[in-house]
RNA sequence: CGCGGGGUGGAGCAGUCUGGUAGCUCGUCGGGCUCAUAACCCGGAGGUCAUAGGUUCGAAUCCUGUCCCCGCACCCA
């Protein structure tokens, strides 16, 4: 058994900045890591960043930067967002860099050595741009089925004898049920090995970036392959002193790169190096945004850093706090069965009701009758044992849900607590206690302010600022070991407590009164990453290579067998030609007929869904990848050429 | 029949594996309190648990069919 207790998270790809989506692993490993810690493991925490494989190059090499620089530079903004987020990690490791590439060719020479990799002649059209391979079969006109020139090669790549672990993989998932988590994926996962698992080909063909393969310059390991090695570099294997760190107790990812790679390569290529495995996997929902998966390419983004700027300013909490909010309402919102949802209105709404509402006001009104009926000191009396009660209860109900990794039922566990405190003060009424000159009044607030001292230590996993600010507040330091939740020495008699000072000022929000608010400015792309551009400049002779025409519709249907691809008849002077265009999200049939278009008419045909298609459309793509069609100012006689 | 997820009061979700009074947060309506950040507490209204059959003494839960939504894959000349 390792004398630390692992944790690591999925590494993002670093083509560009995180959005909430891509904290996620990293933050679910943060609570972790902090929960660990405060429970006395001694916690290995480790993050990192993917910075192999050819995208990263042509990214590099489109923005005319060197690529090393490059990843520098993007993997450091990935670094400074999560210290920003306040993520703790003890390493952080970087695919490219050499203690990961020696790792990685070690790696890969056991494998070979166990007899897990094998050659294997490829052969057949491969179309560079797209990486792909194509069978003669698949050519149209000679090109690929993308319309992209493919050349015949000849390559030996390598291969993983990942089929030789189904069975064995098979028989691990069913005898440990911890091992994927959660349970419905454990499912999927059960059925797609079943279906068969199939030898990898872990190697490219060397672009000039990424791991050589071993003895074999021209070929570099898959990056998907040396990626997962991450978490064995972090461990420091093979040199002395992996064990310590090795296995992790628990590996978090997102829901997408657990079937394929983290559920089942992965354990195989372990086991392909005699290391154990990983005790449990984690894998979490998305979170969605308007319906849809938070992802840069559609520009559905909203930036962590941003969202908590922008509460701090209008809730005018200490940006610490707000950040700790943004954490809140990730690790409570997410689920691991399903995706969940964010909403602008639904943060702030969580904002007042959980921090401001719930959480703040209760520390205030603790603070504030302590100060009025106490003169600000701490009670000796003991706390009523009902107190006592509800904050064992929401501690055993956080540890239980932290045992399968839970972190939204944990998170609901320590409010338990809070929403127990703000009724009990209701219950006990405190202030008529007072007037009463009744002697129950010591144990009461005692109680009330044991239960704050308690919760402050629920939730500092996830809301470390706010929980020091807590402390403060309390004048104590901070309640940093777990098993001493709700214990009377934390809250020590005659301590002169702080005055208090809301940690969580409410938001207003604006009733819906008014019209529905405006969707606000999802967090500028600050994203520069890939800035190709005008360094590709053409030529006027290259640029009337294009014909453009004047063309108009004349039919058009739905192909059938295509989601979005629109079969057209289209009249360009007196000529007349089928083009298949994939518009059919923004245009149906009828928006279509009778108007006028812009064709480029010596496109080489190329076949679509089985429609050959003879020229294409101009239209400008909006932020959902929709098309927008281009069409001429006023009507222009068809076949009107256009420069 | 490409793969997968889902449909539970106005919103977001739990409950489904292991059938047995439908639960939570928010909103809404009414009341209470006055320690508190117009916060907090209590109560009410509001659900044919997508739908049609089946199994059962009993189905949100198990079985079968159907409809709808959403990802992925394919597709974007």
């Amino acid at each position: 058994m390792p004398r630390k207790t692992t944790i690591v998270t999925a590494i993002p790809y670093v083509n560009s900045v995180p959005h909430l989506g891509t904290v996620l692993d990293t933050l679910s490993g943060d609570v972790t890591a902090r929960y660990m810690r405060m429970r006395g493991e001694d916690v290995y925490f480790v993050a990192g960043a993917d910075e192999n494989g050819l995208k990263i190059k042509d990214a590099a090499d489109a923005s005319g930067t060197e690529v090393h620089a490059f990843v520098d530079e993007i993997s450091g903004r990935f670094e400074s967002i999560f210290k920003s987020m306040g993520i703790e990690y003890d390493a952080f490791v970087r695919t490219s860099k050499e203690q990961h590439r020696a790792v990685s060719q070690e790696f890969f020479r056991r494998l070979q050595a166990n007899g897990y990799i094998y050659q294997d002649q490829y052969e057949g059209w491969y179309d560079t741009s797209s990486e792909t391979y194509f069978k003669e079969s698949d050519l149209v006109d000679g090109k690929s089925p993308d319309g992209n020139p493919v050349r015949w090669v000849s390559e030996k790549n390598y291969f993983f004898r990942l089929s030789a672990f189904q069975d064995r993989l098979l028989e691990h998932i069913e005898a440990n049920p911890t091992f994927i988590i959660p349970e419905t994926r454990k499912n999927e996962v059960v059925s797609f090995i079943k279906q068969g698992l199939r030898d990898a080909c872990v190697s490219r063909s060397n672009p000039g970036w990424g791991i050589p393969v071993p003895g074999d310059e021209g070929q570099v390991i898959y990056v998907w392959f040396d990626a997962l090695i991450n978490y064995v570099t972090a461990s420091g294997w093979p040199a002395d002193g992996w064990e310590d760190k090795w296995p992790p107790a628990v590996q978090w990812l997102g829901k997408d790169i657990l079937t394929r790679f983290h559920a089942t390569l992965w354990p195989a290529m372990l086991w392909g190096v005699g290391l154990p495995l990983p005790e449990s996997v984690v894998a979490h929902g998305w979170i969605l945004f308007g319906g849809e998966k938070l992802s840069k390419s559609k520009g559905v983004s909203v930036g962590p850093l941003e969202l908590a700027a922008d509460l701090a300013t209008r809730s005018t909490c200490a940006p610490e706090v707000a950040i700790d909010a943004v954490r809140h309402y990730l690790t409570a919102t997410m689920a691991l069965d399903s995706d969940s949802s964010f909403s602008f209105e639904e943060f702030d709404r969580k904002y007042n009701a959980d921090l401001a509402n719930d959480l703040g006001n209760a520390l205030n009104r603790a603070l504030s009758m302590a100060h009025k009926f106490l003169a600000g000191v701490v009670p000796a009396e003991d706390a009523e044992p009902e107190v006592l009660q509800a904050i064992a209860d929401a501690r055993t109900r956080y540890e239980q849900a932290m045992k399968c990794y839970r972190l939204d039922s944990a998170s609901d566990a320590a409010w338990s607590l809070v929403r127990f405190l703000n009724k009990y003060v209701d219950t006990r009424a405190p202030w008529a206690l007072a007037k009463n000159s009744d002697a129950a009044l010591g144990g009461v607030l005692r109680g009330m302010l044991l239960g704050i001292r308690a919760a402050e230590g629920l939730v500092r996993p996830v809301l470390p600022h706010a929980a020091d600010a807590i402390a403060h507040q309390l004048n104590l330091p901070p309640l940093t070991t777990w098993s001493l939740i709700g214990d009377h020495s934390t809250l020590p008699a005659g301590t002169q407590l702080n005055q208090p000072k809301p940690i969580f000022p409410r938001l207003e929000i604006a009733k819906p009164v008014q019209v529905a608010p405006v969707a606000k400015p999802i967090a500028p792309p600050t994203d520069k990453t890939p800035v190709p551009m005008e360094d590709n400049l053409i030529s006027i002779d290259d640029f009337v290579k294009v014909k453009l025409k004047i063309g108009r519709v004349l039919e058009a249907e739905p192909l059938e067998g295509s989601d979005k691809l629109m079969k057209l008849q289209i009249v360009i002077g007196d000529e007349r030609r089928q083009i298949v265009a994939g518009i059919r999200k923004n245009y149906s049939a009828e928006d279509l007929i009778g108007r006028q278009v812009v064709v480029c008419v010596n496109l080489k045909p190329a076949k679509l869904r089985g429609a050959e298609s003879q020229g294409m459309l101009l239209a400008a793509t909006d932020e959902d990848g929709g098309a927008i069609l281009l069409q001429p100012d006023r009507e222009a006689p068809e076949g009107t050429g256009v420069k």
